[in-house]
DNA sequence: TGAAGTGCAGTCCTCTTGA
DNA sequence: TCAAGAGGACTGCACTTCA
């Protein structure tokens, strides 16, 4: 990265006023605290909140929807304006835990094999998804769009540093430039044409069946086995 | 930028194939279209499902809950399991358009002066918020806490670019170094401590008492001037 | 380890404005 | 009527954080 700006140092001082225009800020007198690191002063602000969240556990993604990146605020005594429509986005994460100081923020999803199966068959087949493929995939796997997109990227970086750690690979090297523009591999699609713009190659990895009968799927490029009948 | 990648060139080839994982991928064969464009195939996903947009007409965001920035798919045959939530996100700008082959996408929204003032108020005190400040405006703005951080963003680099523009800008270069880290002017601060994580600084720009008796308020480092009483 | 958050650069696209 | 500009939205990547 080139010139990093600085992000919030100094603190402020404050001084009480009222001011009119409605529905204004609501403030809290805060000293540093986290702030006035040196280095690692990128991420000082949500690390700040993160101190404040409720937490709730680790969550399965899939049931349900899942989380939108975004949330109402915790702001203190903003006449908030939006209940319904917030509160039942954050429901289906946040429920059961205090309603109250809740603060949001991270906690790890836990991708079920389902998903990550097909994450990694999708991601097999192509490196990067439009807009429209992504949705579709995010929606047939119930997990929203940008979770879709965090996870092709993470991928995306993931084989990137396999690939510069494994420098002898020639092989993967090519794997990389070669798949990320769909390579002509013998694979199977499934196709449907209900509606434009949706176009999701299926790859059906290599399949081995095995002693006891329960056979498993083989991504190459992941190195990744699925079994075929696990209950996830 | 270094060196971007291809992106979705090739169109695939399908084959029939029924695939039981249940919920799998619903396709779509699609061809070329908007793609194999040689130099700007970065959104072509994105403008490709924008070819499918209702297309809402421009919306006012300072009433009720804006856009979160992803939906629910609009895949062919996905059982979605997400349609009330949703739903009740994208009515406040989608409503009164046929709501089947919805496929989202956010229209540029105009943002009231209200908000604007408010943003360029913050923005004149601190170029970066924190995440929990992020989330303080958002919700005080009723704007999403993307909206704000997306705002911010590109106000950073309008910024920038002024700056670049006006090669002369001593002091113009003063202030995205100085005000990046909240500089101690004097200005106003309201605060409140109800929850920790808050803060705010209140500036207080230039008012100007004008001969008509409609004060108006100035941002130095904007050039922009906001009518006290406006009824946006 | 990996999902997710931040920032920036680069675009796209809609809307506004002015000739 | 159309080109230029403004600005909201979004993508990708680099880098980090933290269960």
């Amino acid at each position: 990265m080139p010139g990093n700006m600085s992000k919030e140092d100094a603190p402020s001082r404050s001084a009480s006023l009222t001011f009119t225009i409605d529905n204004i800020l609501n403030l809290k007198q805060r000293d540093g605290g986290d702030f006035g690191a040196s280095k690692a002063q990128r991420d000082s602000g949500s690390r700040f909140v993160a101190s404040f969240t409720v937490k709730p556990r680790v969550q399965r993604a899939d049931l349900g929807e899942n989380t939108p990146p975004l949330t109402a605020g915790s702001c203190p005594g903003s006449q908030s304006a939006h209940s319904a429509e917030d509160l039942q986005q954050q429901q289906q994460q946040q429920e059961a835990t205090d309603t109250k100081a809740m603060v949001k923020k991270k906690t790890r999803t836990i991708f079920s094999k389902r998903q990550i199966f097909q994450l990694e068959a999708t991601f097999d087949m192509k490196r990067y998804l439009s807009s429209s493929e992504r949705a579709c995939l995010a929606s047939s796997l119930q997990l929203t769009e940008t979770q879709v997109k965090i996870w092709f990227q993470n991928r995306r970086n993931k084989l990137k540093r396999q690939l510069s750690t494994d420098m002898e690979g020639p092989l993967a090297a090519e794997h990389f430039s070669e798949a990320g523009k769909n390579v002509q591999l013998p694979t199977f699609y499934k196709d449907s044409s209900l509606l434009g713009g949706c176009l999701l190659p299926m790859p059906f990895p290599v399949m081995y069946p095995t002693a006891n009968a329960a056979p498993y799927i083989y991504f190459s490029n992941t190195g990744k086995y699925f079994g075929l009948f696990e209950a996830d």
